[in-house]
DNA sequence: TATAGTGCTTCCAGTTACTGGAAGGTCAAG
DNA sequence: CTTGACCTTCCAGTAACTGGAAGCACTATA
């Protein structure tokens, strides 16, 4: 099998793939003419990390699952620390994020939305406001 | 004022503020010792555009919301409408983050552990899993 | 005046996880 | 033998900074 079949079959992108091997995450052996050559096992590292990126997994969690997965005398709490830090970071972003809707979604409300120009969201960024509440002051 | 006192004025690092002069985001006079300088206009330009990056507000969005703040006729509508697509996004990424942490919950709650390797999590993400809740299939 | 210390300058590289594109080799079909 | 689809490598770009090196400017002190 080789890249073009790997990435229908995973539902990654060639160059994706390509980029895996770069950084020494999933390596394949090579055919007689240079082609990266793709055995079940690649395949099943292949959607294994493809599952974990979609779990929002970073690539240097990827390659810690990974290595675990391929161990067979691993012990589960290891796996659970990586995925409860994955968690909380989740969790932790999904706060951020809704501190900002709440924010913004109070200046939207109250801009006016017309040709004039006065406006209550320009009044927040500009420290100009009226009755407000605090903007998250911190950029990431 | 000179760039060390601006970052103090904006709570933006030096590095940062030299970022936004290079990206002409907020260009400063120099003095004549090839120093930027800053004025009050300047530091009010820097707090706008950190107060907007700390609304998640991209760079090219505060670029915009910049020259808007500069234009005495702007239309409160274009910033409205800035805000909205900010604001749909932010929302977009709250509900997928949020769908993340329900699957991630799952599985981090029935996982054991302990020193064995059994691993729902670790089932779940080779899709060995014997009765769990898709996974969100979709890297970004 | 010499020097030390702090702050300023520019430029280059690294971060995350790919993606696009160029230049060129390989293979199967007609 | 040519065409087209596939494969290869390498380089550059994305977003928004951050760290660090090399070197000039300014102030204070010995």
């Amino acid at each position: 099998m080789n890249i073009g079949d790997a990435a229908k079959a995973t539902g990654l992108s060639s160059k994706t793939i390509r980029y895996y091997e770069s950084i020494a995450l999933v390596v394949a052996d090579r055919m007689a003419n240079g082609y990266r050559e793709y055995e079940d096992m690649h395949v099943h590292k292949l959607r294994f990390v493809q599952r974990a990126r979609g779990l929002g997994f970073s690539i240097e969690d990827c390659r810690a699952l990974l290595s675990l997965y391929e161990d067979q005398n691993r012990a589960s709490a290891e796996v659970k620390n990586i995925a409860k830090k994955h968690l909380s970071e989740i969790e932790a972003k999904i706060t951020e994020l809704q501190n900002l809707q709440k924010t913004l979604s109070h200046l939207v409300e109250h801009c006016a939305g017309d040709h004039r120009p006065d406006c209550p969201i320009m009044d927040g960024l500009s420290g100009t406001q009226h009755e407000t509440n605090p903007t998250t002051e911190k950029p990431h």
